[in-house]
DNA sequence: TCAAAGATGTGTCCGCCGTCACACATTGTT
DNA sequence: AACAATGTGTGACGGCGGACACATCTTTGA
């Protein structure tokens, strides 16, 4: 039913809180566990935690009335989540799952709330972060709307890139989503989503790397989800 | 130059201020007209002023690189944008562009900021609109996930509903885009819109009157966007 | 009042992608 | 080692919606 202070120093959110602040929610929030393909959290319910995922990977899906997924978001550690039900007590629109094994740090809504008030830094920090979330909804939106399912997997992948200091022209996305994931946040199916990467690898734009996935060619890669680059 | 006091108390972010400060803005602030199909504001630079619809309508528009423009959201008169660069002083995402001739509220950045340090209710309002900017987000891309037009269409009408009193079963919506504008916002042909509303009007679940869309059978608008109701 | 621009209605055609079906590869579990 | 469970690769087919091309109908503005 504790959190350590060390992992709560991590989080980007509370890192400039004061010693005495930490110590207190450290005693507040717990840390959960969660296994591949579990539900952290369902669409509907009033997020009664502020919710932090401190490491594994997330994705935030909305699913219809009739049974069909649309993917949302993938969270990396250090994002949260839950932060609309904290502000406006009002039901959180999306279901959140794990992708891979994962630990949350979940703190009471009730501990959070005097914080806003009391320290206008962390106010303002929750505010930015919340700029940031619209930004990356901006970006999904543009994804959904592209024409073709190679320009939406380029899109995508761009978005998911993690810099590599040695090599300007490549990048890496750990702990890469399945087909079938990947699919559910660009709309399209998952055997489309397999022809594309074939089609990909097969240009050496990327190379599966076990778990992970290496980006050869950002520049194609940035002009393929553009659509310049028609010559496949 | 100048917007009256009276202007402002109409925009619900800023009503609850002072009078003192309401006539700062008032001589901070200034009025701007559109005409139809004018930009209000666009993507990629960063916005100087909060800017609020005072009248008219607005719709957010996201250009990609090769010409396609996927809709982002209808602006209704209170609705404000410009607030991403206001909070981060990074670039806005989406172009704005004027519906109909509409009238904006346009209020310095610098003259907003100071407000929200000052002012924790008003730092917390905005904080609000965010969030709920945030679950618009997530039902516009809930929308775009759907499988059929028809689907899309229903669906997208269900969020743009103006309830009228009288009725319980009917509703309105005001100044009705075009089947154009209403292609971009849902990703799809300004032909197939067009389609699908002569068969919603076929079975009466639309009908248009003048520049309003009257909803007649919002229960089944509901089921069809849904996908229940399979029987067309 | 008349023309021009804009919005809407409708038919035809073609290509893309979703669906289904199944093979194969890769795990982890007893 | 045998097996399930899960992820990936690939062909065939059919339908839906985008593109194009016009025909109205409506609004606007000189």
């Amino acid at each position: 039913m504790t959190v350590s202070v060390d992992i709560l120093q991590q989080l980007p959110l509370l890192k400039g809180l004061p010693k005495l602040t930490l110590d207190e929610l450290s005693r507040q929030g717990d840390l959960r566990a969660f296994n591949k393909r579990e539900v952290v959290f369902n669409k509907g319910s009033v997020p009664t935690h502020l919710m932090f995922l401190y490491d594994g990977r997330l994705q935030g899906i909305d699913f219809t009335v009739d049974g069909k997924e649309v993917g949302c978001f993938f969270a990396e550690p250090g994002d949260f989540f839950g932060e609309l039900g904290v502000m406006d007590g009002q039901s959180h629109p999306e279901t959140v799952i794990a992708l891979v094994k994962s630990t949350v740090v979940a703190i009471p809504r009730a501990s959070i709330r005097p914080l806003l008030t009391a320290m206008p830094a962390m106010a303002e920090s929750l505010t930015l972060k919340l700029a940031d979330k619209l930004r990356q909804a901006s970006t999904q939106r543009r994804i959904l709307g592209l024409a073709n399912p190679l320009q939406k997997v380029c899109a995508q992948l761009w978005t998911m890139q993690v810099h590599i200091p040695t090599r300007a022209d490549s990048a890496i996305i750990p702990m890469m989503p399945t087909h079938q994931e990947l699919a559910i946040m660009i709309n399209a199916s998952r055997e489309t989503v397999t022809r594309v990467f074939q089609l990909l690898q097969s240009k050496a734009v990327v190379q599966r790397d076990g778990n992970d996935l290496l980006l050869l060619n950002l520049q194609m890669l940035k002009e393929i989800s553009e659509g310049t680059k028609e010559g496949l």
